[in-house]
This record gives structure tokens, C-alpha cells and sequence, in this order.
DNA sequence: CTGAAAGCGCTTACAG
DNA sequence: CTGAAAGCGCTTACAG
């Protein structure tokens, strides 16, 4: 295939068109200053050589690469939002003629690298920064990069981001279960070691403040973090089953690891919601048809809204440089989500377990 | 952020060095025909004025860019194997220093766009189709891109490309459910307007070559097509829900769509694998969990070979222009699949079904 | 409205 | 082993 032909230059088109190459680039710009005839025979000649702008060449001398890259972890990490953001972002700066440049990093040997090289200098007109808890050191390498960074998914005070309102969301979720009348809700999280990712940490202190807000104590047995990859969710979930007091709700960082805790308490037969209520976050596509009570969050605008940014700041350098955009969450309540099992709180009231004393009606909350 | 210094060039660096800009272009690519010291100096002062070399300047001169570009479908369309397939890809570009530029095509206009410009042009040494059915005419425009192609995820005959043979694993998967014994064996796709993506037509073919040869009749109401997006995995089961003859046993184009399956039926009340089978295709990281029985296929080591063929290639152009991969699958039993129900043969050998002809005894198979 | 010329930052013969 | 020079394919003042 690929027929090694010498893909025609602006001096070919300029011959064809039997104008110069300045009038080519002009026409080819769109500029005004072109007259209609010159316009239409370098239009003519460019189309039948199948004429592509070299872009290196371009922005050699513009200074401008007409590339946005952006850092992601690797997207098996999180394949629905990471996904479907890299889509979104895709769609909008294909909108604004810009082309993507992907730097997917899958461990700490690739991170170190690439902000030791920091390959994205010099080879795009600015950076997206998706889902990735960075360094202090790692984030004044950045500002030394000499492009503007925008950071998705997560909020970077000072920094063009975007980002959802974490703290407010999980706090609303979780609230939602203390409404049900949970007084034992566990959290599950991916082991922060294996978080390369995101608002995680968000969605923790949105759960401690639901359950401040509400008297309820704090207990870090509780909170459980799955070990990345497969079996890691199961082990977790095992942690949950094999404490003295075993939680009503599990909120869970995602909807992707919280389909698998319900796999799990099925093969387990803990009845949903039943024994146990299951609240995710993200409303991904299976959502609906799994029934998950969750979270929802739109990562494809979290995508289109940093495109959109990368490009208010290219056409605006000097506006303000903290700009950002929170996208909205929403709670959906579906059937994962019930009261506790009577049971439930007559064990904490009746018993002398560390959560005697917050052992209460479990229908206060209503 | 993005102090607005003026990037270090090769003549700063050479300044620093004090040597001639050959030398230090010829020390910073490794060549061998610099004097350790020289070499010594020009990589400190590259360092020091944190230098970063400018594709757009090397590959004018070169006429290499250092990019790979990669069509693909939304990714929303399928996350866990489109995601982790570009992290492949990403993985095995990085490692030959390559660049990966990313095209995604979401819907029929950008499609087109993409192919009557063909940004990819003269911006990328060579260029990866990922899932893509394509036309004659959009496979010929990219014969005359210029630059080598490789078709990953599907078997581009002529063509370098990388793929799983989806008749064979398709046909192993439903021979599996016919040893168990099910005669009435539906299968579930996207629909085809829809199908942007891969190799769904394979597997179809499979289907119906296992059926063929357990010489069960063809039976057109047993194929049901989802369209995309919510709600089309739930109308596509009500359609066989409805049939006359329920189906024992349903054979899904890939794991994320059977898992909505799952969530449909267990919604209907109907049992798994008691009243019905379902069989996914992809393994998913997900299917263990949901105890999906599937046909397991690597999305990794479909981008990696891909990348790998992309690097072989460019090393060596003149190669057999049809090199490919064949990715193995196999099929992994979980609890989703079981011998039908008994009344089920019983109702299809009493009446007169259009299955009255295929009755036979469940066990022959085995 | 148009063209000739300079120059963007590299790599590559070529000469030494 | 090293450097001066040409040139890759564009864009951009500048002059007309």
C-alpha cells in the first residue's frame, strides 16, 4: 500500500495554480487579501494534488504546533470516564482544528519519564491533565513547560481546570443512605497507592462529612481500599463481610468497582438491598440496566469543557488563569439503595460493639 | 502559569557548549562521531537550559514526524477494549519513541470529514485503524495517504493488521452451549447502522456456522439487534422475551453488553443460567465478578501488536505488506451457562414450533 | 491584491 | 571528530 509518491508542496500548487507561494498559503488561509480568481485556481490545483499543509513546516515559523496533548493514566484504569473524557476532549478540539496528542502512562517508571522528558515541550501548543494526582515537584515541572496546562477531573486552586463538585456529591449520596436510616456505612476506594486517579480523595471527605454532619462516629475500618486488578474488589468486600459489625451501605468510589461489589455480595448471597445497600458514582451506561443507585457525573462535557478551555486560553492568553468549570452531579436513587434490615440496628443498640452509642432509629432521618 | 521564556534552541545550546549546532544535534541523537567531551559538554548545556528538541524543525528535514496517528470510534461505543487497546498502542509507541496522535470519529459528518481531508496526512508516519468497518472507497483513500496503515481489531485481507479470529472463538462459544445442550440459542448485537465497530459480523458468522454444524435451523427471530445507547440491550430482550419459543440460551456480541443482559433479566425475574444462558465475548475485567461466562481476547496485546507492526514497518517498508497478528482467545466457563431447563425440550419436541424439527434429546451433545 | 526574500530550527552532505 | 553551508516547506514582513 502507501504509494512512496512525493506528496505535493505549496511550490507544486503554486506552479499548477501559476500563482506564487505566498498567494497559496494566503488562499489556503482563508485570508481576505486574495482575489476570487487567484482564490479559485489555488482551490482547484490544491484539490487536485491532494495538497496537505505540512504542519511542522507551518509551525516552524507560526511557533504554533496546532497540537493539545494530554497526560492520562492508563485508561484501564477507569475505561468509562477516561474514555469517554478522551472522546469528549477529542470532539472539541477537532471543533477548534486542534489535533490530540495522547501520553498515556500506566506506571511510575512512565510518569517518572515523562516529566523527566517532559515530551509534550516544544510539540504542543498546551497540555490536559486528566485525572492525576500530581506532585508538588511534578507540578512546578509543568509550569516550566512553557504551554499552557489545563487540568481535568480534578481541581488544581489556581490552575484553569475542570472538575465536579466531589465533596458535595458523595456528601449528597451519602446523606441519602443516613436518610434511609444507615447508621454502618462502609467506603470502598481503590488503594491509594494504585491512585494515579482522581477525586477519590474528594469523595472521602464528602462520606466523613455526611457522617459528622449526622453524629454518626468515625471508623476507619470502614474505609476499605482495593488492591488495583482482579480479586482486589473481592477482597475488599470480604474485609466488609468479616467485621464484628457488619456495614447496612457501602458507598463506592465508582460505579465500575461498585458493579463488581455487586457481583460479589451475589456470589455471596447478601441480598441488594436487602442485607446491604449499594450506592456508586459516575451513572455509567449499566447503571440503568444494573439498577445502581449512584452519582451521576457527565465525563464527556468534563472532556468537551477542557477542550473548551485549552482553547479560550490559546485565544486569550492573558485572561485569567485560575478560569474553570465545575460540571454538575446529581443524585439517582434507584434499587440498590433501601432502608437497613430491622435487625441491623437492634444489634448495634443491643450489643456493646463500637457503635453501641450510635445505635439509633433507623428512621430518625426521615 | 506557563512563564512565556523563550524555549532553548539547538544555537543556545551549541553557545553554551561551545561548540558548532552539528555537533550538538549530532551528540544529542547519540551518534557516534562526537568526542566524549564534546558529547560531555553539549548534554550538560542541553540540561541546564532544559532543551527540548522541536519535531517540527527535525522532521522538515527528515521527513519523519515521529507520530503515529490512530482512527477510532467513540470510545463510549466500547471503553474496556477501545481504552485499553489505545493503552496498548500508547505503551508500544512510547517505547519506539514514537508520538501517538489520536482521531476519533463519533458519528457519520466527522467520519466523513476525516476521510475527505485526511488530517493524518503528512502529520504522522503512519496511521492505525482501530474497529473501523470501512468502505472500498475509504479504504482506497487511505491507500493514497502516503504513509503505511495498519487495521487493528480486524482482518484487513492484503493489509498489515492485527486481530482475533472471531469466527473460531465465536463458533467455539456456541458449540459450548450446544454441548450443554440448548437448541434455541439467540444472539444479541448492536445494530447495524451502529456498528462503527469490529468484528461483530465475525462472530456472527461463527454463531451460525456452530449452529449449522449441531445442524440446528436457521432461525432469523433469534438475532436481535440493540440499537445504541440506554434502553437498547432492554428492548432487544423484550424482543426474545416475546418470541414464541423462548430462547435457553443467549450468545452477546461482547461482555459490556451482556452484562446489561444480565441486569435486564435478573430485572425480569428471569433465572440465570436457570431459565437462561448468556455467553459475553471479551472477558472484561468485570466478567469474573459477574461470574460471566465469556470468550476471553486481549485488548493490550492488540494495541501492542499493533504498535509492534507499525514499528516493523517503518524499520522496514519494503516487508511483506500483509505481516499481521493473530491475537488467541479463549473461552472461559463461568456460571452464566448451564444446561437448559428441562421443560424447555420438552415444550419444543411437543408442539409444533418452528423448532419441532431441531428437538432432540439436551445430553446428545455431550 | 501579489511576489521575492528572509527566516523558523533543525539535519545532512561536504570539506577539512 | 568538527564546522560552515545548504535546504526542508512553510509564513510573514516588505515593497510594489
Amino acid at each position: 500500500m502507501a504509494r512512496e509518491q512525493r506528496q505535493a508542496t505549496m511550490a507544486d500548487v503554486a506552479r499548477k495554480a501559476g500563482v506564487s507561494v505566498s498567494t497559496v498559503s494566503r488562499a489556503l488561509r482563508g485570508l481576505p487579501t486574495v482575489s476570487p480568481d487567484a482564490r479559485d485556481r489555488v482551490e482547484r490545483a490544491a484539490r487536485e494534488l491532494s495538497f496537505a499543509l505540512s504542519r511542522s513546516a507551518s509551525s516552524l515559523v507560526t511557533g504554533k504546533t496546532g497540537r493539545v496533548a494530554v497526560l492520562m493514566p492508563g485508561l484501564e484504569r477507569a475505561p468509562w470516564f477516561l474514555g469517554t473524557a478522551l472522546t469528549g476532549m477529542a470532539s472539541g478540539l477537532s471543533e477548534a482544528g486542534l489535533d490530540l496528542l495522547v501520553y498515556v502512562v500506566t506506571n511510575e517508571a512512565e510518569r517518572a519519564e515523562f516529566f523527566d522528558r517532559l515530551p509534550a515541550r516544544r510539540n504542543a501548543d498546551a497540555l490536559m491533565v486528566t485525572s492525576f494526582i500530581l506532585t508538588e515537584e511534578e507540578r512546578e515541572r509543568l509550569d516550566d513547560l512553557g504551554v499552557p496546562v489545563v487540568f481535568a477531573s480534578q481541581h488544581a486552586p489556581g490552575r484553569a481546570s475542570v472538575y465536579v463538585d466531589d465533596v458535595a456529591a458523595a456528601h449528597q449520596g451519602v446523606r441519602h443512605l443516613i436518610n434511609l436510616g444507615h447508621r454502618h456505612i462502609a467506603h470502598l476506594r481503590l488503594a491509594v497507592e494504585d491512585s494515579f486517579v482522581w477525586s477519590a480523595q474528594d469523595r472521602l471527605v464528602g462520606y466523613r462529612r455526611a457522617l459528622k454532619e449526622a453524629g454518626l462516629p468515625w471508623d476507619d475500618s470502614l474505609v476499605v481500599h482495593a488492591e488495583y486488578g482482579r480479586g482486589g474488589v473481592r477482597r475488599a468486600v470480604g474485609w466488609l463481610l468479616s467485621l464484628p459489625q457488619l456495614p447496612t451501605a457501602v458507598f463506592v468510589e465508582s460505579d465500575e468497582m461498585a458493579f463488581e461489589v455487586l457481583g460479589v455480595l451475589r456470589s455471596c448471597g447478601i441480598d441488594v438491598p436487602g442485607r446491604m445497600s449499594v450506592l456508586g458514582f459516575d451513572d455509567h451506561p449499566l447503571a440503568e440496566a444494573m439498577d445502581l443507585s449512584t452519582i451521576a457525573q457527565s465525563a464527556w462535557d468534563t472532556g468537551r469543557e477542557a477542550a473548551g478551555l485549552v482553547s479560550s486560553i490559546l485565544a486569550e492568553p492573558c485572561g485569567d488563569p485560575a478560569r474553570h468549570v465545575v460540571i454538575p452531579t446529581r443524585f439517582i436513587p434507584r434499587g440498590t439503595t433501601a432502608a437497613p434490615p430491622q435487625d441491623a440496628a437492634a444489634v448495634s443498640s443491643g450489643g456493646g460493639t463500637q457503635w453501641g452509642a450510635a445505635s439509633a432509629d433507623p428512621t430518625e432521618g426521615f
